[in-house]
RNA sequence: GCCCCGGUAGUGUAGUGGCCUAUCAUGAAGCCCUGUCGAGGCUUCGACUCGGAUUCAAAUUCCGACCGGGGCGCCA
């Protein structure tokens, strides 16, 4: 009975049910485990779907099979035929009595890692043996759960008439100075990795896209060391056009926020039960409180302030608007001049220059998006760069796109992985990313 | 980049100068067991990151390298 299988027959351990007994079906996957009573053994079959179990009868089978199918390291590919048979003495009600198998790739052992070993595994040992990780359920989970995130995020921007673009990665000038800048080699000209798309979303907005989104990487060469900082993330970007303030582009965000955990509760249930996590969908209008506010907030609660918030004012703040809103999401608005002096292309608020049409979106005291009104007057534009001493010349390309007609607009980008970090409350960025880039991390 | 902490079997750990021929769990190899689902029982295997120093004696102290963890700054 080695060796005969169709692979064509095959079906997903989730696709089996009940309804199947008394059929022939076709499994193949990972052999989690194998439990040899004797006389009788189970053998645990995992797919992307889920776990089916395989019973194998010595006296049916024979001494040669039976020693032969229990034999099988785990985690080895194996591909099993036989029929289904309902038995309330399983968790899922069913077995699969195995009529042909095939030992399709044999795996080595001991495994880098146990998939379902009962200890603990560092995050660094899960990282270098990324493809085995990757088996255990609830890591599956999480991908899983990006994957609906994702999608819903598409669905709604797709809904309120963006266009989905792609702009490059490989860019001549960043938005906000060189330092995080990663350089590479181009041909012959020095060039850099984006670490963001705005002034390619701001180009398409002179040339008259209107509603744009991009989901692409981003590069920082920032020295962050901290679980919350990867060098490649992905953002979500959007820009539009024909806005009356900031007030627009929050609107939208908070509509992708709310229609992409509602997909998330719709979809990913199973996903979450696996990880053990609540996800509320937060209510609109999400709270807004000007920088200057927070600040006062956290000053009552004992906290003073310079500037801008830092780490801990940033969760302390995520705790006071629990408190004093319910709310998991909140925005930071009316970022001081002083603050986003780097963010050039910020526009100042008419009300008060010292001020610009600038927020953040936090999510429990971690911020997830930042965006704003953009500058689309090119003299201030202009005079905004020379502020900070940026040279307009090595702008030209992007400025090009202001002197023929630039509606006003605005956008924002979002860390994809920010909003899952702490959706399912993961104690480092680096569990939601397949493979993380960071200060120390290039492999695998 | 700065501050603090750590590196012991494939994996996760105990061990703060001699009691270490290094603990426990998990795993691997083998044996027993016809209803397991964190299966159980028995046997065996497997480790002190590297280099230098101190000492009668170093997993343990000191120095350096490499690797990792936590926090900060900065940001998505």
């Amino acid at each position: 009975m080695d060796g005969k299988v169709d692979l064509g027959e095959r079906v997903e351990a989730a696709a089996l049910s009940k309804d199947m007994v008394g059929q022939s079906v076709t499994v193949a996957g990972w052999l989690q485990d194998t439990r040899n009573l004797g006389g009788i053994a189970f053998l645990l079959l995992r797919d992307r779907s889920g776990i089916v179990q395989v019973t194998c009868l010595k006296k049916k089978l024979g001494d040669e099979t039976f020693a032969k199918m229990t034999g099988i390291p785990r985690e080895s590919v194996v591909a099993i035929t036989g029929e289904l048979k309902s038995n309330d003495q399983v968790s899922s009600g069913f077995e699969i009595l195995p009529t042909s198998y095939a030992l399709i790739a044999e795996s080595a052992a001991p495994l880098p890692i146990g998939v379902t070993d009962k200890v603990g595994v560092e995050l660094d040992t899960r990282l270098n043996n990324r493809f085995m990780d990757l088996r255990k359920p609830q890591v599956l989970a999480i991908f899983k759960l990006r994957d609906i995130l994702v999608r819903g995020m598409r669905e709604y921007l797709v809904s309120q008439g963006f266009l989905e673009v792609t702009t490059s990665k490989i860019v001549a000038a960043g938005a906000e100075g060189g330092s995080t800048l990663f350089p590479i080699k181009y041909f012959e000209q020095q060039a850099y990795l984006a670490q963001s798309p705005q002034l390619y979303k701001q180009m398409l907005m002179g040339a008259g896209l209107d509603r744009i989104y991009e989901l692409a990487p981003a590069y920082r060469a920032e020295q962050s060391d901290t679980v919350r900082h990867i060098a490649e993330f992905a953002s979500l970007d959007i820009e539009m056009s024909f806005i009356k303030s900031e007030e627009d582009v929050m609107n939208i965000l908070e509509g992708l926020m709310v229609h992409s955990l509602e997909a998330v509760l719709k979809e990913g249930k199973r996903y979450l039960e696996e990880l053990g996590v609540e996800v509320a969908v937060p209510q609109t209008p999400f709270p807004r409180v000007t920088l200057a506010e927070a600040v006062g907030m956290l000053a009552k609660a004992g906290l003073e302030v310079k500037g801008d918030l830092d780490t801990e004012a940033e969760k302390k703040l995520g705790e006071l608007m629990m408190a004093a809103h319910g709310a998991e999401m909140y925005f930071i608005t009316k970022f001081p001049v002083e603050i986003k002096k780097n963010t050039f292309y910020a526009m100042h608020d008419s009300a008060d220059p010292s001020l610009t049409n600038y927020f953040d979106l936090d999510y429990r005291g971690e911020e997830l998006v930042s965006g704003g009104q953009r500058e689309h007057r090119i003299n201030v534009l202009i005079s905004q760069m020379e502020a900070i001493g940026y040279d307009p010349k090595d702008f030209e390309f992007y400025l090009q796109a202001f002197r023929y007609g630039m509606p006003p607009h605005g956008g924002f980008g979002l860390g994809i992985e920010r909003v899952l970090h702490m959706m399912l409350r993961l104690p480092n960025i680096r569990e939601c990313v397949l493979f993380p880039r960071d200060m120390y991390r290039v492999v695998p």
